[in-house]
DNA sequence: TATAGCTGGGGCGTTACCTCA
DNA sequence: TCTGAGGTAACGCCCCAGCTA
């Protein structure tokens, strides 16, 4: 409990491990397609690249992996929902310190008063051969006793109330597995869209054999988990910007350490030679840049200087199993 | 019209269970 | 067989938007 507490007070001071990157970069990039849609962009995983060849921009890039399309938003707060996300500087959630309430609260998985009092005896033998019940309490408890979570079709585990945890009060909550079919089922709906309105989760859940409450936590997790990735692709493609651009900022340091030097030793040929501060490379492929494109890359385009922006990688695949 | 209260849904952090190396 | 790590179902709390009185 009161590891809990400091974790969280590490967190919102600032003091975990947060990764916090600013890259406000002017640096040009090649001109290129403009970038595919979101949705179809696959990512190999990054360790397996080869050093990028240039520093993406970073160009703030839509949201933390939401590879779905919007239209499958299922009603306007979820539509809104999901532009929040893409609006969102994935890179800056990603790296930042989550901003959480202070008081996130007590652990409150413990032993709750009524638990076990929901749920046995208004739910059915499951077919599902892993499942069991969970427990519910609060506002999903009244939303279950409202007829929300209907526990008609609700699998269980095979004799999962046997084991129940019987008695005890604060008997430890039964965990199902679902099946692969079921698992695929959630998985082929997740990628139509990673949010469900109420019918489409009771069909979910009455196809799957699952209470809506089981389908709604499975997006939930789901989510989060896609979200989880994308943070890590984002990380590691801060991280590589950061090492292309420290690596860039070196060269042209030595850069112009040479020129000072060059003027001290011959500075007549030091007068002939352009002014170097009017220069300005792209680090991608070193064209050097004529003083209109660099008086265009002083100015904020949403496309980046010398044209549209590599797209950042966004994660796709669904996390799998260790191996 | 403005506002407070309620409700539903999602995000987040966490816990506990399960599987596997 | 034991154990630790990782995956994940499930939980409670908080926040926010929409609705309503």
């Amino acid at each position: 409990m009161e590891m809990t507490v400091n974790a969280r007070d590490r967190e919102q001071h600032g003091l975990g491990l947060g990764l916090s990157l600013s890259l406000t970069i002017a640096t040009a990039a090649p001109v290129e397609s403009p970038p595919p849609p979101q949705r179809a962009i696959s990512v190999a995983p990054i360790s397996s690249h080869p050093a990028p060849p240039m520093p993406p921009q970073p160009q703030w890039w839509s949201g933390a992996g939401l590879f779905f399309s919007p239209s499958s938003g299922t009603d306007r707060s979820m539509e809104r929902k999901q532009q929040q996300q893409q609006q969102q500087p994935a890179a800056v959630a990603a790296c930042h310190g989550h901003e959480m309430p202070f008081l996130r609260g007590i652990d409150v998985n413990r032993a709750p008063a009524g638990r076990g009092s929901c749920s046995e005896d208004e739910e059915p033998a499951a077919s599902s051969p892993n499942s069991t019940l969970s427990s519910l309490s609060g506002k999903r408890a009244a939303a279950a006793r409202s007829g929300e979570l209907d526990g008609d079709h609700t699998p269980r585990a095979g004799g999962g109330s046997d084991d129940e945890d019987s008695g005890a009060g604060g008997g430890s909550r039964k965990k199902l597995r679902l099946s692969k079919d079921q698992a695929a089922v959630l998985e082929e709906s997740f990628k139509e869209h990673n949010t469900l309105n109420p019918k489409q989760k009771a069909a979910l859940a009455k196809q799957l054999n699952l209470k809506p409450r089981q389908v709604e936590v499975w997006f939930q997790n789901r989510r989060a988990r896609t979200k989880l990735k994308q943070t890590e692709v984002d990380c590691e493609f801060l991280k590589r910007c950061c090492e292309t651009l420290t690596e860039e900022n070196r060269r042209l340091q030595r850069e112009v350490a040479e020129l000072r030097a060059l003027k001290l030793v011959a500075p007549h040929q030091y007068a002939r030679m352009p002014p170097p501060t009017t220069l300005t490379m792209c680090p991608s492929c070193e064209r050097v840049a004529t003083a209109d494109e660099a008086g265009r890359a002083a100015r904020p385009a949403p496309t980046g200087p010398w044209g549209p922006v590599p797209v950042r990688p966004v994660f796709v695949d669904g996390p799998g199993r260790r191996s």
